[in-house]
DNA sequence: AGCCAGGAAGTCC
DNA sequence: GGACTTCATGGC
């Protein structure tokens, strides 16, 4: 077991962000938590985080999904005390993070995410997962791959609700098989983030919003400023002259996260 | 019954 | 370039 101390690392707060969908709570601050093949338990009583694994695997594997060697605290001091919306979005959502999860299970989740709510895009995953994925200990099943899921119809992923989306993600799990989805991150990781954008958009059922989630969470690319109902609500209530953009360029990303969160 | 949900694509003009 | 429509589905 590892134990260490965070104030901006709050599991309940990063369960329900909406930025994964695959964890698996267990109680009151406490998850299971699935990346990279494995699954660890990880327990919260303030601010002491434990995580029921050994300490080599904690810092081959969890120091970086957690993204713990990034300095929260330094983007969250960006905020003035002149914008009470971010202020209190800010006090509600200090533990969260960008976790640094599987690129291809990010590029599916969000592209499942479309137009659809967090609790039916959890349980679509989680179909998925059950019908394309390897089982895990502890009863999970791994995220599929995409030559998992290419083997599967769109009338497989119609069968588990996954409604016109179906046909998207046939699409691009032909298209990413063999290969071609590590060719794809590899060759990204090379361009800007608007080429990268970009390059997204240019795959069926990827348009602006879901290339930015992409980016932002598949990609750690924390410039990235996904643009939903959730944050066009907010931009609209509280900033009617225009977000300041360039008071957080470098981090906008993680400043969305607490605005969406806050919203919720 | 109608509206909303971490939207995208097609079709108008 | 925008505005509008359609695309499944479930929850409220």
């Amino acid at each position: 077991m590892v134990t260490f101390e965070s104030q901006h690392l709050n599991l309940n707060q990063i369960a329900s962000s909406g930025q994964c969908f695959t964890w698996r709570r267990l109680g009151e601050g406490r998850y299971l938590i699935p990346a990279q093949g494995r699954t660890v338990e990880a327990v919260q009583a303030g601010d002491r985080i434990s995580l029921l694994c050994a300490p080599k695997e904690f810092e081959s594997v969890w120091r970086d999904y957690f993204d713990l060697d990034t300095d929260y605290g330094a983007f969250l001091s960006a905020i003035p005390a002149s914008d009470p919306c971010l202020t209190a979005a800010a006090r509600l959502g200090q533990g969260i993070r960008i976790l640094r999860q599987d690129f291809w299970e990010v590029m599916v989740s969000f592209l499942i995410s479309q137009n659809n709510n967090i609790a039916r895009i959890t349980r679509s995953v989680a179909e998925l997962c059950r019908i394309c994925g390897a089982p895990l200990e502890n009863g999970l099943f791994s995220f599929p791959t995409p030559d998992a899921l290419a083997a599967r119809s769109a009338e497989d992923f119609r069968a588990i609700g996954l409604g016109y989306r179906a046909e998207y993600l046939a699409n691009l799990s032909a298209t990413l098989s063999g290969g071609g989805e590590a060719e794809l991150r590899a060759a990204l990781e090379q361009t800007s983030d608007e080429e990268a954008r970009c390059a997204l958009m240019s795959l069926r059922g990827i348009g602006r919003k879901v290339a930015d989630c992409i980016l932002l969470f598949g990609l750690h690319r924390l410039d990235a400023f996904p643009t939903d109902t959730h944050i066009k609500r907010v931009l609209c209530t509280y900033y009617p002259d225009g977000f300041p953009f360039a008071r957080y360029r470098g981090f906008a990303g993680v400043i969305q996260q607490y605005l969406f969160y806050f919203d919720l």
